[in-house]
DNA sequence: ATGTCTTTGTGAACGCGTGCACAAAGATGG
DNA sequence: CCATCTTTGTGCACGCGTTCACAAAGACAT
């Protein structure tokens, strides 16, 4: 029976040991005291727990270049996800497959969400598009919405929103970015930072603001 | 001169109002006491802390879908963001215009991060590609390096990279998900539950894991 | 000028999560 | 069957970030 220690997966992972352990206590008593967790049954665990055992058909809308991407995303079908159906507002995209699967009419939406049982749905259309999109999905049913339209949505209590903005990963590494050029600059130039900004000391990471994600 | 206090700004963004003021401290003392912070002069203040100011020139390794959704992402640059190149290893896309901006051979990627002066690059290529373009990048003196594709790349210190799973936001709402509805069968069962797990009582998110994002 | 009122900026307290350290549990060997 | 060794599971303490609460600062009215 292979098993890994919480050491060895501390170690690997670039934590701590004893949080790790206190992680799967959540999940129970799975490890064996002087031997360890068996890796199978751990995977077993920790996947049902995430929901990953589970089949979640899921609807993309609005597929342009980025509904074609996530349509072809192979990460998708590894972790329990199962696009049910693709449905754009272009009545020239309908029936035309991608990544394998017919688009369909937006006209549809309501009956796709039904008979798919489809309780999360993934915007990827245009700005404009996003909220009435996302009305009629939560008529539909639809109690989760993963948002790649630059909009905030608005949604009754009970249905979640997840917003991605792949424009901010970028700005935290610009920022990051800025930091390094920054402290060259200082470190070559002394007196020209100004004072100020009230330097409390170094640190690695000591002078980020709390605002921005780590 | 328009102004915001603190507490409204506070109310609208969903957090404590001191929290806020001390995170705004960072950048010094802008504000007016007993008026607020001069609208304008807060943003710019913040857009040049977060180098919102700057212009980044960033390539895009990759135009498929992905990098083809990426190029036309118009919230690039407003945030400072200038798409300097495109590159793609098919010689077939080569010239080609995306998003207005033609594709230009991997064999040029030395010459084009070395002439715009590029210190960003964008990783949207297949998974096997990856690693090859980041180590060519990083070469050519590219320290900030946004990765889509589902690798784990490795790098030398001191070049920051971000690892964008698009699945990982639809993982988070399923495990949400799939608490609603083990909320409601638990509500109905009472029983049913195992008690094998150790709740120790609700709270909105009180048995939510630590591993877990919010 | 002086007083009142609003809002900032921040010292201090609180609470929560992380990490330490150890007892309990089980394996393994003699 | 007992001793020893390894590794888990967790109580406890420390440290950090959030929040409270208030003095200082400035606007504005009289």
């Amino acid at each position: 029976m292979p098993t890994v220690s919480s050491e060895e997966l501390a170690a690997a992972a670039g934590v701590n040991s004893a949080k790790l352990r206190k992680d799967f206590s959540y999940l129970g008593s799975y490890g064996t005291r002087g031997v360890g967790y068996d890796v199978e049954y751990l995977v077993y665990q920790i996947s049902r727990e995430l929901g990953l055992t589970q089949d979640w058909p899921v609807v993309i809308v609005g597929i342009g270049n980025l509904g074609a991407a996530l349509a072809n995303y192979g990460g998708f079908a590894s972790r329990g996800f199962r696009v049910a159906a693709l449905i754009d507002a272009d009545p020239a995209m309908a029936g035309k497959p991608v990544a394998g699967i017919p688009v369909q009419h937006t006209d549809d939406l309501e009956k796709i969400i039904d008979e798919n049982g489809v309780s999360i749905g993934v915007i990827a259309t245009p700005a404009g598009a996003a909220q009435p999109v996302c009305d009629r999905l939560v008529a539909a049913g639809v109690t989760s919405i993963l948002n790649f339209a630059p909009t905030v949505l608005s949604v009754p209590d009970g249905v979640d929103v997840r917003k991605v903005d792949l424009s901010i990963e970028l700005q935290i590494l610009a920022f990051h970015e800025q930091r390094k050029a920054g402290e060259e600059a200082e470190a070559q130039a002394g007196a020209a930072a100004p004072a100020e900004r009230g330097d409390q000391g170094e640190g690695p990471d000591g002078d980020v603001p709390a605002v921005m994600p780590a």
